[in-house]
DNA sequence: GCGGTTTTGAGACCGAGTCTCAAATCCCTT
DNA sequence: AAGGGATTTGAGACTCGGTCTCAAAACCGC
């Protein structure tokens, strides 16, 4: 039947992504549900975001250590403007991309100093 | 003193990086150096790779499982196409950032399917 | 409340990456 | 070519993020 409950574990992780626009790693949200008041176990909080990643609910990241981390985020297909001192993140639509650095600067009072890209697809041999 | 020293196991690793425009993880060059009959050990392994990759000789990527890759990679800052299907890697230079999809097909002969950008810098209230 | 279904938590487990330190290697000097 | 001080290596212990298992708990339509 597959159908889906509201638990109060889901609820409390919900609340916290939603709360702030950033990047949360899965350790970081258990210490924050902990403070919270709220404690849900690691293979939960594994488990609910790796479910809200997949319902699209929320956007995947990996860290520059290669962890995972998540934030809430459903605006369809866009980019990130991470700020390395608070971890703010603005959304840059892909249309932006353009002379990008000066509508980062424009647009989002962004100081951008560094970025990072990466296509996927077919190689010429390969297509 | 300092001196750096050219060793066998360094050797081996730079042959295997050098052969091909690819992204390997460590565990990969492992078992790359035993088939070529050069066995070098994990640790090592990581040590040479990240000397390559702080000499800026090799390009660092965390893999969609967040495992560190290495490649040869040495003309400054650029940007990557990485074939999906046999992990063939592409040089894109920045300014070609405008039109891109349309100047990687032309110039590259690569199929785009999508791509990942991310911008790294201080927001409004960090600046 | 009852009961079938879904979810949770504790802890075992896995694998990438780091660290330690004695042994091996390198290469400069003689 | 042998000696010797500095650098590098390897085996394996260790850390830690993430997954898996399965019995217990929570959920919700009845
Ligand atoms: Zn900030
Ligand atoms: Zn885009
Ligand atoms: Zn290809
Ligand atoms: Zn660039």
């Amino acid at each position: 039947m597959e159908t889906e409950y509201e638990t109060r574990p889901r609820e409390a992780i919900a609340r916290i992504l939603r709360a702030e626009p950033r990047f949360f790693s899965a350790s970081e949200l258990c210490t924050r549900l902990d403070e919270a008041g709220t404690p849900v176990s690691r293979a939960t909080v594994y488990r609910t975001l790796e479910r809200l990643a997949a319902k699209g609910e929320a956007a995947l990241r990996l860290n520059d250590r290669g962890e995972a981390t998540f934030m809430s985020c459903d605006n369809g297909h866009h980019h990130h403007a991470i700020c390395r001192s608070c971890g703010r993140v603005e959304d840059v639509a892909c249309s932006a991309l353009d002379n990008f650095v000066e509508r980062l600067h424009s647009l989002h009072g962004f100081q951008l100093d560094d970025h990072s890209l990466e296509f996927h697809g077919k190689c010429r041999s390969c297509v």
